[in-house]
DNA sequence: CGATTTTTTTGAATCGATTCATGAAGGGAT
DNA sequence: ATCCCTTCATGAATCGATTCAAAAAAATCG
């Protein structure tokens, strides 16, 4: 006999397992002494609840998966810490779940969620495509918070930074530092976020009669950085300030620039999003678009819970942030005229 | 009726529940038409499982946890990213905790994962005082893996990198580099792979008749380092080389010495610990010693699984790589002779 | 066609904790 | 001693999927 359930605690004790329930469950509702009897018989065996048994009658899981882009990346550690302290001050357990950037990972984790009768998610969706299946794990009555992304018509909460603002902020720096001729790298273009900044970005750059040129990249990465200006710098008339899509991509991008000579900021300027800690740490110190991270999480987790605690009656709520400029030496100097 | 049980399914497709149950997980012992009858009403009904009803059935659940002490530390995340493939593959679900280098958290996670049955554990314990609940979760018959850490004289599997040689090698370049006074920077010291780093630092000290000051840090992480640093700028006579811990510290040390001003490598210079990615893209490219961090998880998932496969015959391995050293910029000048 | 083997399907037992209607025991009040 | 209230403890029913011995149906053969 490998496990020890509640009938052998309940054996031990010389009580129902009933009674061991309640000592676990309303201890205030078994009399003292029956109690520590119990008490005692569940040290003596090393009697350890069996949490799907449980779960199967409580017909729920106590577990929030956090379903995120990339735990990799700083920035989504952040939310996740952000959310933590919430969860768990309720009574909850954090799971966290890398799609990485991968619509079958995705999916294949939204799965096993359903399977397990989560309590809730928070989700941070990879594209247009994660739809139906986020929809799908709602509809069997499992609440979700969309994270760094609206709600847009789906009948969602959601907590979000404004991505176009935050494109206009960076590709506006650049401009203001004299600089014409810009390139933004980041993808894949089917990420909501991605496609934002350079709504955003774009935005700035017609209207102020700037060039503009897309390097898209595969993934949100260091390589993807320093492949896309490998690119770059094959160029004849080659941009001269680099707008990345997330500070990971900006520090390889830096890392290549650095590799080929190529002075930052003087011959070309950097600027990337999200503001993680090592932006500020880098080579070149790296002027970056900041999101309130571990707000993001907080606050996620606090729709959440609105919405278990609502039922019904509930409201959906949208949140979303503004995100700041932080300038720093990689996109310090203006752009020295050619000449 | 909020959920669908298999009862509702059988009762759909005018069969048994034993049937259905044959259906998903012995398909070929079902006839054919009777098999896309089921199936059909399973779509039609939008019809999940239930994880908890399975596992309480099964005794065990198909998690395999793996307990970091930091989420936030790309060394673990390339950790866990090396172990994924080999779970996955072989049908399991990866989730991860993070103890945040703190018993209480860490004991909080494995009493969740006691009563959940996990299949398995991948752990960084993050002190000796740990040793008493994973004996726990192992004498209830729990097959476990220690990560980055040698099993000494417990009896379980484990892989682990030589820190003490580690130690060593960071040392005795800074040595070669012609420094004598050198600053250690990690803690708390109740961690084994900062006491291990520290131990072998020190020999080597003791055997060149190098001095040693060491700064005992709160945490692995960036603001240690700073914080250590701010401390020993204040000091008369101060180390000319510092060995931190791990990355994060050194990128934050790293980041303190050049808000003062303080050149590296020609003033001080610094060498760090895991060579993740940001090492190479740090402010002054950061000199490391290299540990094969997704071979590791790798290897950890290889030897939890071929315990679980041999059961009772089992024998404990014990894997040690050996680390390398990385010498980049943050070491590159010897020291200048102080006229 | 009846006997025999093979292929399918059935349904009850089981996993372990929770819940709740029911009952027993103890304490006061009359 | 009787009746009424509390306070505690009981144990059967329940959650949903899996398993397996046994029954039923279909196929094979002489």
């Amino acid at each position: 006999m490998t496990t020890t359930s509640m009938k052998d605690v309940a054996r031990a004790a010389g009580v129902s397992v009933g009674t061991v329930s309640n000592v676990l469950n309303r201890p205030e509702a078994v009399a003292e002494e029956t109690r520590s009897r119990v008490l005692a018989a569940i040290a003596e065996l090393g009697y350890v609840r069996n949490d799907s048994a449980r779960q199967l009658r409580a017909g729920r899981s106590r577990t929030v998966a956090v379903v995120v882009l990339d735990v990799a990346n700083p920035f989504f550690t952040d939310v996740v810490r952000g959310a933590e302290p919430l969860i768990e001050s309720a009574g909850g357990v954090v799971t966290v779940c890398d799609s990485g950037e991968d619509v079958r990972r995705e999916r294949r984790h939204l799965e096993i969620l359903e399977e397990q009768r989560v309590l809730g998610l928070l989700i941070t969706p990879v594209d247009d495509s994660s739809t139906a299946w986020i929809e799908r794990l709602s509809g069997h009555d499992i609440p979700l918070v969309l994270v760094d992304r609206g709600a847009g018509r789906h009948p969602h909460c959601s907590v979000a930074v404004d991505d176009v603002h935050g494109g206009r902020l960076a590709a506006g720096h650049l401009l203001d530092r004299g600089h014409t001729r810009i390139a933004f790298v980041g993808g894949p273009a089917s990420i909501p976020q991605v496609a934002d900044r350079l709504t955003g970005c774009r935005e700035v750059c017609v209207e102020q009669g700037a060039s503009l040129e897309v390097f898209t990249t595969a993934g949100l990465n260091f390589a993807a950085g320093r492949e896309a200006v490998e690119q770059m710098l094959g160029l004849d008339d080659r941009p001269t300030a680099v707008f990345c899509a997330n500070d990971l991509v900006a520090l390889g991008a830096l890392q290549a620039l650095t590799m080929h000579g190529v002075k930052v900021p003087q011959e070309c300027a950097i600027i990337g999003y999200d503001d993680i800690d090592f932006a500020a740490a880098a080579a070149v110190p790296l002027s970056s678009i900041r999101q309130p991270r571990s707000q993001l999480g907080r606050t996620a987790a606090q729709l959440l819970f609105d919405e278990i605690g609502e039922g019904e009656g509930h409201t959906h709520r949208n949140v979303v942030f503004q995100p700041e400029l932080v300038a720093r030496s990689s996109t310090a100097a203006d752009l020295q005229p050619l000449a």
